[in-house]
RNA sequence: GCCGAGAUGGCGGAACUGGUAGACGCACCAGACUCAAAAUCUGGCGGGUGUGAGCUCGUGUCGGUUCGACUCCGACUCUCGGCACCA
């Protein structure tokens, strides 16, 4: 028997899927189609095992498939473009095209070191001239059906740097490059208007049961459908109307003031002639728009010196600049009803605005003076005139009802929803296609001049304050397309999210050089049965995706509605931390051991042992993929995370689980080796045999057979695994015990088919050792990749002997053996006779008998 | 604050639709093999109690439904994740 050698086994069949191109998807199979999507990783550099984690999950589903008789597409490829190349470029002086292909060619290899079954003849990169140039002519499409918009908006400023930051780059306000004091700042700034599909984006989430009820929930949420009442109010002594959004018109009689957003025209109105009011505008725009900034916030006000009339009193009411409206939502004003909303309470008692009950809850009486908190539960409507009495919720429909005919108001749906700001002042990103003419205006650039490929020179450019592209005036500067005088290029290129909206379409055909997709090709492949990938996207990359390929079907280049049937979220991988107090975090190789305590190795201090974080680089608690892979191989680092943990929850890293797994797969090859030497020549087992040891043997294959497969449904691979070890163990178990004695031709048989099945079942998790131990040891003429899932043997699964449990009250007093063919009175019988059972009914009589044939029975009893 | 997920031995985790709690692995203990060690193979392994068959407690806490509850219902505690002036 040779030793397992994971190094030489695993390049061996590497090079032999490459060579042979054994997982070439093909559209033209008579196999059904299967599509497994993994998402596909930034090239930061060096894979991690949050990666390794991902596609061995995704392996594992699309092997299976194949072996079920799916023809399998499973395509890999780089979402190439986005900051920390150009972070790169500034540090190490690098061209980020460089820097972004270099990082590829090592994370390739790295990726094919792991014997990942996928269809490579379709990789790219989206940083590709020819991916790029797709997306600029799939974005002109959507500009003509009137999708994307160029419109002002608020936005994070980087006084310093000169750019606009995300939220997530705003850190306690400030910018996490610079430091510098963020700003709200306007800003022309291109927009997919992903709202106007929310109502669909929203249905479209109940016909997605295949995905995971919390990133349903996420996205609901995110879109967050409201229903509530638009009116206006009108200005004391001023033609002009101010319309306020409400989903509480129950709460209109309780209505004492109005608030209106820094930003809102009135309020630049006021701040035109009132430098008071322009300094408080100026103070609420100093704070960034970041949740956290927002949150520290009170709540601050400005007297505009303006009164609304309230609609059905006519009463006079105080409209305030506040800084805690938002220009983005509704209308930009609310009206305010301190009793019951939390704010307007906060305000009104900063403001000394009065504070008036007109929702009274059931049981207490509420007293504006003594309430510490604004009420915002049902309840009855009191001082509100005609609508005094109803309850809230009528209340709602009817005053809405009185508002509509006045002619003030109308019923209207809100989403928390925005439209997909795309813009980003940034070099390495899709430049968007379009040209700024004096006299035309915003001209699309002509598709027959598509690509607008990005500079090449620009390496000096960057890591100066604000985007390169504005500097670069040779590529800046250009003839109007439209009326040829000098105009100027756009300099925003695309949020590197579209370029993953529709990366998974271009997979189905990544080869088509005269559309962005082909048609026949994609509705082919499409939708992706499968998508797995990290919860972090939960929102933002599957819900531009959702929606752009919505879009896509509405300009004919796609059929179906939504992108992915399935949905599978894989938890995060995480490890214990080594703090020193004052070294901070410490890597193990930083730490050693005296007396049984963990030592900082430069200071000596005692090591604080913290549990299970999220594995980084700034936690010292990341282990790289490759020593494992080059360690122990890359079959052992797939078994150990698929026996870890349930593919959906975090994974805590063990060293010694890792040892394990190789145990296991060592197992698994002395095994196999040993039935062929012990029974060379010998045909697998395909009837059930005499013996009562190979019976049982054959008994526990088909029971493991049967167990995998419906484990493998439910992406339950860490049980599908300890089901194969238990029949490894079994198989262990009868070859030593007849070490000594000749094996029978049935026991051989069996054995055999052991093997053979525990290879298939396995090839999933650990494809090489099994592709090796199929052909080498087992012999077998065809590719394990071309074998089929195995079948059960319903004969295997039939017992003569069930074991039937014996409760008493419900507690557990004997197991009996009771033969197949035995009928329920005859089980009943049998459990009364057993000893033990005869004990606890002695002095008892029996009230009740629960018997589930072949399984349980229950005697109820009471002492006589 | 709102929404969601979770809590089971020393550890990671099993238990499909209410029916044997702790599969499988790790760690540990013992035995076999060995001059010895490693590797391998075999057995044991929730707590208490008993010579033993067994008895008893036990799935975050408290209560309920049921012949029977890790599983269902109600209340609560803690942990993790998401959203957060959205009117």
């Amino acid at each position: 028997m040779k030793k397992y050698n994971p190094q030489a086994v695993e390049s061996k069949w590497q090079r032999i899927w490459e060579d042979e191109q054994s997982f070439r998807a093909k559209e033209r199979s008579d196999r059904e189609k299967f599509y497994l999507l993994v998402m596909f990783p930034y090239p930061s550099g060096r894979i991690h095992m949050g990666h390794v984690r991902n596609y061995a999950i995704g392996d594992a589903i699309a092997r299976q498939k194949r072996l079920l008789g799916h023809e399998v597409l499973q395509p890999m490829g780089w979402d190439a473009f986005g900051m920390p190349a150009e972070n790169a470029a500034i540090s190490q002086k690098k061209h980020p095209k460089a820097w972004t292909y270099d990082n590829i060619a090592t994370m390739r290899a790295e990726l094919k070191s792991m014997g990942l079954a996928y269809d490579w003849s379709r990789e790219f990169a989206t940083c590709d001239a020819d991916y790029a140039h797709w997306e600029q002519v799939l974005f002109l499409k959507l500009y003509e059906k009137g999708l994307i918009d160029r419109k002002q908006s608020l936005v994070n400023w980087d006084p310093v740097d000169q750019t606009v930051l995300a939220n997530e780059q705003v850190i306690d306000g400030k910018g996490w490059r610079s430091g510098a004091v963020v700003q709200r700042k306007e800003l022309s700034q291109w927009f997919l208007r992903i709202t106007r599909y929310a109502d669909e984006l929203l249905a479209g989430i109940d016909t997605l049961p295949g995905w995971p009820e919390t990133v349903r929930t996420m996205q609901t949420n995110w879109i967050g459908k409201s229903h509530g009442v638009e009116f206006a109010f009108a200005i004391d002594g001023a033609k002009s109307t101010l319309p306020v959004y409400t989903t509480r018109p129950d709460t209109i009689m309780g209505v004492t003031f109005c608030s209106i957003a820094p930003e809102h025209p009135l309020a630049t109105q006021v701040a035109e002639r009132d430098p008071k009011a322009q300094a408080f505008i100026a103070e609420c725009q100093q704070s960034g728009t970041s949740e956290e900034a927002l949150e520290r916030l009170e709540k601050k006000g400005f007297f505009t010196g303006l009164h609304a009339i309230h609609p059905l009193t006519n009463e006079k009411i105080p409209i305030f600049i506040a800084n805690f409206v938002l220009m983005s939502y509704g209308t930009g004003a609310v009206m305010a009803v301190p009793a019951h909303d939390q704010r307007d309470f906060e305000f009104a008692r900063a403001h000394e605005v009065p504070i008036r009950v007109v929702i009274q809850p059931p049981g207490v009486t509420l007293d504006p003076a003594a309430m510490t908190e604004a009420w915002t539960g049902p309840g009855i409507l009191t001082a509100s005139g005609e609508f005094t009495g109803l309850d809230n919720e009528t209340a709602k429909k009817r005053i809405a009802e009185r508002f509509e005919a006045l002619g003030i108001g109308r019923a209207t749906v809100q989403y928390r929803l925005r439209d997909w700001g795309i813009s980003r002042q940034r070099y390495w990103g899709n430049p968007i296609p379009f040209i700024h003419c004096a006299a035309c205006g915003v001209v699309p650039v002509p598709v027959a001049d598509l690509p607008v490929a990005l500079p090449e020179d620009i390496l000096d450019l960057i890591g100066q304050p604000g985007n390169p592209l504005e500097r670069h005036l040779g590529w800046k500067q250009v003839k109007c397309p439209r009326c040829g005088v000098p105009a100027q290029r756009e300099t925003d290129t695309m949020d590197t999210f579209m370029e993953s909206s529709w990366y998974f379409l271009r997979y189905c055909s990544p080869d088509s050089s005269r559309a962005p997709l082909d048609a026949a090709r994609v509705n082919h492949w499409m939708p992706v049965d499968q998508y797995v990938g990290g919860v972090e996207h939960a929102v933002l990359h599957l819900l531009y995706a959702r929606f752009f390929h919505k879009a896509l079907r509405d300009v004919g280049e796609v059929a179906c509605d939504e992108p992915f049937t399935r949905l599978l979220t894989q938890g995060m991988v995480r490890k214990d931390t080594h703090r020193c107090p004052s070294h901070g975090w410490r890597y193990p190789h930083e730490t050693v051991e005296r007396d049984g305590q963990l030592l900082c190795a430069e200071c000596e201090a005692v090591i604080q042992i913290g549990r299970n974080e999220k594995m980084s680089k700034s936690k010292h608690n990341v282990v790289d993929p490759n020593d494992l892979i080059q360690g122990y191989g890359a079959d052992t680092a797939r078994v150990f995370m698929l026996f870890a943990a349930p593919p959906e929850q975090d994974l805590e890293w063990s060293d010694s689980g890792v040892d394990g797994a190789w145990r296991f797969l060592n197992r698994i090859w002395r095994l196999v080796w040993q039935i062929i030497e012990r029974a060379p020549g010998v045909a697998a087992a395909r009837s059930m045999p005499e013996g009562e040891a190979a019976r049982a043997l054959r008994g526990k294959i088909h029971e493991t057979i049967d167990k995998v497969t419906r484990d493998m449904v439910r992406y339950q691979f860490n049980t599908a695994i300890a089901a194969v070890m238990e029949l490894i163990n079994a198989g262990t178990l009868l070859l030593n015990q007849s070490v000594e004695t000749e094996l029978s031709t049935e026991s051989a048989a069996t054995l055999r088919e052991l093997a053979e099945t525990v290879v298939v079942l396995m090839n999933p998790f650990a494809p090489h050792i099994t592709a090796e131990l199929w052909e080498g040891a087992l012999a077998m003429p065809e590719p394990l990749h071309a074998a089929r899932w195995p079948e059960i043997d319903p004969e295997a699964l039939v017992r003569a002997t069930l074991t039937v449990v014996v409760q008493i009250n419900g507690k557990l007093r004997a197991r009996i053996t009771v033969p197949a063919e035995a009928t329920p009175a005859e089980q009943e019988r049998l459990a009364r006779e057993d000893v033990n059972v005869q004990q606890h009914l002695s002095g008892m009589q029996v009230v009740k008998l629960v018997t589930l044939p072949g399984k349980l029975i229950n005697i109820v009893v009471k002492p006589v």
